[in-house]
DNA sequence: CAATTAATGTTATATTATAACATAACATAT
DNA sequence: ATATGTTATGTTATAATATAACATTAATTG
């Protein structure tokens, strides 16, 4: 039995991603509504230009595409809707990049394991349990109690692996 | 049989910590003679600087101590040195953290699992060929191809664990 | 509608890292 | 030993990422 969820997986390159948009934007306003949190003009926009694309997105892209649209925008605009997007879910950030992907799946709290292709700079997300479990176990081997783990791969996807035979 | 090879263990707290220093130190040399790279004088200081606990050490703490010593230090002679060692597999760096730890096996290349502790911030590292195995098995029924992986896990380690009781 | 809380605006600054070019130290061939 | 090339370091400037602190506005609630 195969524990590998998928909360986001790669899609074939040149995807119509206006539904992956729709079904993100959708998910999350009933999620904020389920929760009594408040997806606003601004953290919806946000959310919007997180998930403009499968790849990470910079906080200071996003802060230069709010300026465009509304000249008070500032560091901290971005920050604090980046901040309650992540507390709720619905955005993670890439540490190893210093950037912002949205979370496929932000009804259900979870910590991810993050695949990113080298070449197109798509993420991937997997939710797997047999992994979770084994680190848990090797850790715990050490006396090491486990509250968060951070798992960014990086390497190939398979659509540019096809592209590059 | 475990493959839960431990590179740099968590120590008891407040253990002596110079002999960990002195063994890290004679293996940056003999490693850097072996490969027939320089460990310059500057490059050995961070390397100690980094070695001075088993907590991540971030750029600029070793930039300020380096200024005590040399005025002409700036940002680009830590981050150069900190560069050779991390491409020696002297130095890791850990992501979430910004903040650098010394490798408790440079002599042969790796990527290690990092464990971190909340609460005395002392770090571990393994290298455990179970998780690599099941995290190329899982990416790659995804297709995915991986390059270099990621870990890093906060928690609690034993000795901070048994401290809380 | 007054009081409170939550969200956003605004200014300033902290933190982390790199670019670009100059000089010095070291190695090697002549 | 000295010219030459290479590696390492010095130096100045700036880029990129993120937060602090306080003011104002909007929304919620008593």
């Amino acid at each position: 039995m195969s524990t590998n969820r998928v909360l986001m997986p790669f899609k074939e390159h040149g995807h119509s991603h206006k539904k992956c948009l729709i079904s993100a934007m959708t998910m999350a306003e009933k999620t904020c509504c389920t929760r009594g949190v408040k997806l606003t003009k601004l953290r919806r926009r946000v959310l919007e230009l997180v998930w403009s694309s499968h790849e990470p997105v910079k906080a200071y892209d996003i802060l230069d595409k709010l300026r465009d649209e509304h000249s008070g925008s500032a560091p901290p605009t971005v920050y604090r809707a980046l901040d309650f997007l992540r507390a709720e879910g619905m955005v993670h950030k890439i540490e190893s990049l210093n950037a912002y992907v949205g979370c496929g799946e932000p009804e259900h709290s979870h910590i991810g394991q993050f695949l990113i292709c080298r070449d197109c700079g798509a993420v991937a997300e997997m939710d797997d349990a047999d992994v979770r479990e084994l680190l848990a176990e090797k850790a715990g081997s050490l006396g090491f109690h486990i509250d968060r783990e951070l798992i960014e791969i990086k390497g190939l996807c398979a659509a540019c692996s096809t592209e590059h035979r």
